[in-house]
DNA sequence: ACTGAAGTTTGATATGGATCAAATTTGACG
DNA sequence: CGTCAAATTTGATCCATATCAAACTTCAGT
């Protein structure tokens, strides 16, 4: 702890090194060529540290970065002005966070740790003026912000078609896939978020996503006891969510 | 429609001419300079003309391109292997479709003509090249795509926290500043789409539509009669909507 | 203008999940 | 390690909207 501290304060004079980073596949570096990656680390930011709660950003500030989780994970929400709260997507180390806001003044929404997460900070000035002198970098980009735009259109699917209980899978089934792609279990992990982001994320009341939980547990599809979830039966899973596209929820 | 028709065919030999275009206000050439413009009608293909019903691009098919529309107008949805079908917006002219497919392989969604309708081709290889050439169209392109993620979290919140009501009057005034930024009048148009895809997009039943239209209208806050639509009581509509913001729904 | 199909409206009924209430567990912090 | 607030679970009840059914209207094509 007292080194991530330190890592911390003296972020930005050192430079940074993507091309150690063990996430390097899935984030922005996944796009940039061996030889181009200096130019890459010359504009991000490394390492910020924040502790549980506290903000990556806030709704309605000036906007001026993207961020890059590196290691914990981080929810985004919007707010309307009567105080409603919807959660818009959870993420987790090399997922990109505040594409939303990338080229408007504003951010869009806030980002909110849910445990110590460190991140990088790629200024947006810097990152698109980069972004034309690697067409690579670029088509990643577009590639990110259309992936964006269609994970959000299967959330809608999700919220205007499915049950409670086809919800919670498929989130189930999104974080297990998530989990897989960076090299952990994808049957045994601790959900980063409680209960209400949960229920509020995928339109439903806490109440409801307890019950569907314990629901699942007594058929023995999953086991859960708090955050912990174990995945008893993946296959079941899958029936439940029917045909719901699977890889579509954040 | 003579006329028409010899458009549509000699459409990529024709230079196109956005700097002409009525549009130009709205659509791509927003962000383009004046000396520039050039560059932009020689990546175009333009023109395209659809009759009602007929598809500009199918869910799951290469994507190449994204389209502006010209005039009429179109509406996206994503389809399930189940068949279950999600509506994730409509378009009018100087909207841009296919953001969501912009850097993958195939298209994300079908986009389906509402009425006869002629739209503008980018070719998204071109485009591409193009804004790394452009910085303010590059610029714009990840405002277009930033904003796009932006209605698709509003809808999701519409989806998950608002009643039939509020997600209909939201809607309707969306549609309402829609028509009235195109020049036309905010409070009597006709609506380009059914009822049927108002339920969709909304998720709700058609019948649940067609009740709160009709109250609406015994409420004196509109007056409707098949697709042609009154808004007698534009703050009522928005009283409805309460805290939800308006701007958000495509 | 005629006709059938598709779209829309209206009514009656059923239900999944919200809401209200309260008990139980967890976990942060002194 | 004890305490209190927050999170989670469980139970009882209610309601907005889906669903089922059927009449009515609109409109494209002949």
């Amino acid at each position: 702890m007292n080194q991530a501290i330190r890592l911390h304060q003296v972020a930005s004079p050192l430079k940074a090194t993507c091309n150690k980073c063990s996430l390097s596949n899935l984030c922005l570096p996944l796009a940039v060529e061996e030889n181009d990656l200096e130019r890459l680390e010359d504009i991000v930011l490394q390492g910020k540290i924040f502790n549980r709660g506290e903000h990556i950003f806030d709704q309605s500030t000036s906007s001026k970065s993207c961020f890059a989780v590196r290691s914990g994970s981080v929810k985004t929400s919007i707010i309307t002005e009567g105080g409603d709260e919807q959660v818009t997507g959870f993420f987790m180390p090399g997922e990109l966070i505040g594409l939303d806001s990338m080229a408007t003044d504003n951010y869009a929404c806030t980002a909110k740790v849910l445990e110590r997460t460190s991140v990088c900070e790629f200024p947006v000035a810097k990152l698109e003026q980069l972004t034309r002198k690697l067409p690579e970098l670029q088509h990643h980009m577009y590639h990110l912000m259309s992936q964006e735009i269609q994970n959000s259109h299967q959330l809608a699917m999700l919220l205007s078609k499915n049950t409670a209980e086809e919800r919670i899978a498929a989130l189930l089934l999104s974080l297990s896939s998530r989990f897989q792609r960076r090299r952990m279990s994808p049957t045994n992990f601790s959900l980063p978020m409680a209960r209400n982001d949960i229920a509020n994320f995928l339109g439903l009341a806490v109440e409801t996503v307890s019950r569907v939980f314990t629901r699942f547990q007594n058929q023995g599809i999953i086991k859960a006891r708090g955050r912990e979830v174990e995945l008893l039966d993946v296959e079941a899973l899958q029936r439940v969510t029917r045909d719901f596209a699977r890889q579509g929820c954040r």
